[in-house]
Parts: C-alpha cells; structure tokens; sequence
DNA sequence: GTTATTGCAAATGATTTGCACAAGG
DNA sequence: CCTTGTGCAAATCATTTGCAATAAC
C-alpha cells in the first residue's frame, strides 16, 4: 500500500473524529494490495484470509468510507453487485472497456475524453465533477483468429470477470 | 406511441416465437406514452393506473423483453434501482448528465464522443457494441445567482428525480 | 470515561422464480 | 390442444441497520 493512502486516510478520519482500527488497518491493507477491481464480497473473503476476525458489515462500513475519503471509487460493470477501483488514485481520469467475448474489463485514459466533457458541460451550463464512461466491446483478436488473447499488456491494468446471478 | 415501436416488437415476438398479450400491450403503450426515464416500480404504478390488473412480476418480464428487443435501454443513474430509458430509438447515441444539485437527469448527443470512443477502441483492439457515458456536474446558474433554474428546454428531454434510500 | 466501532442477526428492498391456472395461435 | 404468459407469494441476494458489547482516544 502507497505511503500516501494512509497519510490520506488518516487526516480524513482525524478530520472527522473518527477513530483508527485494526479492522479498517486490515481491509484498507487488503484493499490497495493490488491493482485490481473486487466487490464487497470478494472483498470480504480476501480480508476473511487474511485477518480472520472482520465482519462483512464492517467491510461495507468500511467500503462506505474509503468511497467518501475519495480513495476509492465505485464503478458499474453492468452486472447487480457494486465493484470498486482502486486505482483512480494513480489514474483519476481513467474509464472502462468491458469485452462482452471474455468479459475482461480493460482500464483506459485518454485525455481528450476529458477536453470534450469540459466543452460539453461548460456548453450546457454545468461543471463537471466527475465523468463515468463505460464501453461495450466485441474482441477484434477474436474475430479475426480463433481464441481471444486479449491481454494488450501494457494498458491492462483492472481485470476481473463478470459474476452473473 | 410511435407506429415503429409496435412493429418491431411484433416482428421480435414473431421471430422468438412469443405471444402478443393484453398485459403486454398494456406495459408498452405505457413504457413509450412518455419521453422520461422511469424505474420499474414506477411502471408498475403508471400502468396500474392504466389498466388495473397486470402484476408486478410481468411489468418486470416486460421490461426485460423490450431491453432485449433493443427498444428500451437500462442506464446507471447511481442509485439502487435501475432505470429505464425509451429515447434511444429517437437518439439511439445519447448519453447522460446528472446535475449533483438538483439530481435533474440531462440527455445530450456529441458526435464526438462516438468518434473518439472508435478510434480508442480500435486502438486497443476492441469494437465497440455501445457506450455510456454519465457526467455528474454542478449547476452553474445555480451557483452564479440563487436558484437552479436548469430547464435548458431544449436540449433536455429525460428528466427523473434520484431516488436515495 | 465518552463516543465511535464492531459483530451479529434481522431487516430491507429490488428483482426473480416456482407453480398452478389462463389464454394466445 | 399445446405452449407460452400470468399472478401470486415465496425466494434471492446484496446491502443496510438496530443493538448490546468493545475498543479508541
């Protein structure tokens, strides 16, 4: 976990008199120990190995507050349960790529995106806070051979497959 | 309700081998009477009050058909339930702002948008199937005089109040 | 010591589903 | 008729919450 995290972490809960846990210590070691996206109940269960003494209501306590700190962000996927990024700490102005062929989710910036959106929202009488784009995709790869290798290795950052009721 | 509608529906019934029913007639009629984004629940009441007897579960199994028949689009507002919009027929690359004083919902079309969204994808090896884009932002009329005046009538069309728990 | 935090289990709330009956084609 | 559709109520399932016990500061 970035040094940076908890210094921010622990100035937002001193901020707010709110009090350092052993339990928030161990989920928020869990939560930025990767790169990768988790729901809640993925969550719990990394957390559930590592620290065994961690309710699951804790952790969506816990969740709650990370989402308002601004060090984590939640993001739709499309499917029923909420999934979290953690990495718009490194990357504030990234989107998402969702291969419908392998359901890959591919993080990606491009900071034209951004130029547009301020254009827009200023044109439209706002401005802008925050900006979600979520893209729908068929795999090329696919198509044009016969498996789906889509790594793109080196702009892949959050994978995770989709969980499906 | 536009005579498109009804015919491509038909012709989406006829292809999977499903039936044409009261209820169903029902549920669409009201679905594209209106141009706002609506939840189910909200459905379920407004045809309730059309036609008294058609049961929440088949407003639901409704709406997934007309999702599926590519005639009505879910969107992510950020709050728990999903909602529905019917005006991707008319602006079938519309995308949404959400105004974070008043929780009005702003629909608006860019060109732009799409293009950059092919050039990224097919950069990264993807084609894109469909996209969405949900800007939050603040209004600045409201923060420049008093009052959130945000009508903006023209280009506005889905507007629908957030619902928090 | 106060006040915030936790764990537990129960509550919530949107959506789905099993089933017996009804109704399209 | 033969299937698909419907209503009902019960089931799901992620998330939230009330409360008494516990732990920060």
């Amino acid at each position: 976990m970035d040094e940076t995290i908890r210094e921010r972490l622990e100035e937002f809960i001193r901020r707010k008199g709110l009090r350092w846990t052993a339990q928030r210590d161990g989920i928020v070691r869990t939560v930025f120990a990767k790169d990768e996206h988790f729901t809640a109940e993925e969550l719990f269960d990394r957390v559930r190995r590592a620290d065994s003494d961690t309710s699951r209501a804790t952790v969506y306590r816990t969740l709650s507050l990370l989402v308002e700190a601004n060090l984590l962000r939640e993001i739709d996927l499309g499917n029923d349960q909420t999934t979290y990024d953690p990495n718009f700490i490194d990357k504030p102005a990234h989107n998402h790529l969702v291969c419908i062929d392998c359901s890959r989710v591919v993080e990606f910036e491009d900071s034209h995106i951004e130029l547009l959106n301020d254009c827009l929202t200023r044109r439209l009488g706002f401005k802008p806070l925050r900006q979600s784009i979520k893209i729908e995709a068929n795999c090329e790869q696919l198509r044009l051979k016969g498996r789906c290798p889509n790594l793109i290795a080196s702009r892949l950052t959050g994978k995770r497959l989709k969980k499906r009721r």
